[in-house]
DNA sequence: TCAGAATATTACTGAGTGAGTATATTATGG
DNA sequence: CCATAATATACTCACTCAGTAATATTCTGA
């Protein structure tokens, strides 16, 4: 985070995180690693309904985490970079360590 | 982020990026960068209400993005780790890149 | 113990948002 | 052009959440 973010710029920032805030959209993401995938599929992938996950697609795609590739009645989407993956991985990471550290409070005698 | 995440690992990161997904929350977070801070002083720094900062940091709190220390009638804050800075980084990157791109746009000629 | 200062909490309100249903759009084959 | 399939959008409802104002709590010093 540089020194002095503007408030602008927070907003910015607030925006992208949020659309990273919602378990559906995360789902999403999570069925695209593996690479691209039409609508349909991420329907079945994810156990959501098919204008759920278009609308949260259509999110991702704004906020420039998936790209979009039209292909006659289909339309596949993928996603556009791996930041995903080092976002998420930080945040698996702290949700980890306070799982340990629940864990010395429960049994602090070792 | 891991091959497999479940939807309840999904929610608990969602949970986290919420707590990063809001102007005034950053604010807070960017006001800590150089170190601890009272309650008062963040109030000031932020031009948000005292009401709102208290709320905001003890919801920064209970997902571990700020240690709190109490010390006579004043409660000092500060960031728990570097983490905040690595992934507003890799967000501010991603608007950097779209505003680049957004430029190339508008003059394509050069 | 009382007054006052710093922080936290509560109740309320208004705005935003996710889910669901239905409908619209777009593209293909006949 | 029509029927159909894949995707997108509109609309509504319920819920969450940020901000505010008022109040409560906690601590200190007199």
């Amino acid at each position: 985070m540089a020194k002095s973010m503007s408030p602008e710029l927070l907003t910015l920032v607030a925006e992208r995180f949020k659309a990273l805030a919602d378990p559906a959209r995360l789902r999403l993401l999570n069925a695209l690693r593996p690479g691209e995938m039409a609508v349909g599929d991420l329907v079945e992938a994810t156990d959501l309904s098919q204008a759920n996950v278009s609308k949260h697609l259509a999110q991702l795609h704004t906020l420039g985490f998936v790209r979009r590739r039209k292909e006659g009645l289909f339309v596949f989407y993928s996603l556009m970079d791996k930041d995903i993956f080092r976002l998420c991985d930080v945040m698996c990471g702290r949700i980890e360590a306070e799982l340990k550290d629940r864990e010395k409070l429960l049994r602090p005698v070792g």
